[in-house]
DNA sequence: ACCTGAACACCGTTCAAGT
DNA sequence: ACCTGAACACCGTTCAAGT
């Protein structure tokens, strides 16, 4: 069409994540670094600003970008309430496989275009269930914080134990525990560490969808019962 | 007892959280370095080194002080179901008044002492309702999750609408769903920020609380059903 | 429009030495 | 044992200038 006016470009926002990605795969988020991208980019720091607006958004489009490539949709279950199990899982199995993604969560959310699809589903099964279109997204948002925050606290857990001389602190908590003022504390205390590394983010997420569509009366597909 | 031997402390580890309290409270978590603290303390960056590990363990530490002097006990309602969630609620109330939480919730648990009593109160409430011990934990844990992941995405949430020129992204994501290929997000795509902001975060616990507690027959000093 | 070079205003932490 | 000074090895971003 038109001439483009000004100076063609050098280097692309597609080569700047491409390359972002690169460097977090081999050697880890904290080394990708907006001299270390231009480096790498051969290119300046200051480049790269005119391609992405700093490096918090960086990020955003790396998970974004991560999320386009690496979510692949699952086989759908006919049960509206398996269905939106088997998607939540298969998102928190995607992004758990992700060391870095913490850092992103924290800056912002996951909703890119690859991820509608797997909100879609989550929507759908709970109004499949009964409940309203709004109350299907504060429903998918309850799925959503329950997903994100066992994430975050799954990989604090395991850089605790992998910075394995700092257990003297949380444990010497747990040494001291009264078991007259804290009866049920102090009849798992030894267990903490060992029942906490357990993996059991399907048995609360069954529970959390199972509440929420309680009482809702089925209907848009489903099974429906007597009104 | 007997003298201490070497050089008297001139600086405390509580003299130093103190002050990073001060700090954080008054500019903010990222106006916390190590050479500011130390300026403030009106010593040098490395005689912190000898009363915290490093700064990701001061962070933790003033998340311990800050539970320690804010988290005040709610009246404990009779019904045990009840009882986990106005708990649940006084933590999240509590963690979400203070900004830089999240900062730390990535870093480490809450399980100070402090915290003790909210997890033995929602460990009971749940044993009440007919778990075990073990199942009271795995529930503590859903239930913390949720809170943790609530929190973060609130927070991130609220951090996007202060950058007030970001909306484009998002929106631009929303607005060109595919109604055919995504019909129930297509429905709210247009108020999905606005029915976001919303705060359902009790919704969502009472849920999963209901959850959990469904099914298993109550005991322990509650009321009891025909077996 | 796109890129460069230099500079600003910082970081957390290690190390060797002092008292 | 506790503290200091200097140094290491970096950061993200702004600004003014070039093409």
């Amino acid at each position: 069409m038109s001439q483009r006016k000004g100076r063609p470009p050098r280097i692309s926002r597609a080569e700047v994540v491409e390359t972002a990605r690169r460097i977090v795969d081999e050697e880890g988020v904290d080394r990708l670094t907006m001299r270390r991208l231009a480096k790498e980019i051969g290119s300046t720091p200051m480049a790269l600003y005119h391609h992405v607006r700093d490096k918090e958004r960086l990020l955003v489009l790396l998970l974004d970008d991560y999320a386009a490539r690496n979510m692949h949709r699952p086989e759908l279950p006919d049960d509206p309430r398996e269905r939106v199990v088997v998607v939540a899982a298969a998102i928190r199995r995607t992004l758990a496989a992700c060391p870095w993604i913490v850092e992103v969560l924290t800056a912002d959310d996951l909703m890119s275009e690859a991820a509608l699809w797997f909100v879609e589903q989550i929507m759908d099964g709970l109004i499949e269930c009964g409940l309203a279109p709004d109350e299907a997204v504060h429903g998918y948002r309850a799925v959503w914080y329950y997903t994100v925050g066992e994430m975050i606290v799954r990989a604090a857990g395991e850089r605790r134990r992998a910075d394995d001389d700092r257990p003297t602190y949380r444990e010497r908590v747990f040494a001291e525990v009264d078991a007259a003022e804290l009866p049920r504390v102090a009849l798992v205390a030894r267990r903490w560490a060992e029942l906490t590394a357990e993996d059991t983010y399907l048995d609360g997420l069954r529970a959390l969808v199972d509440g929420l569509t309680a009482g809702a009366r089925p209907g848009g597909g489903g099974e429906r019962r007597t009104p």
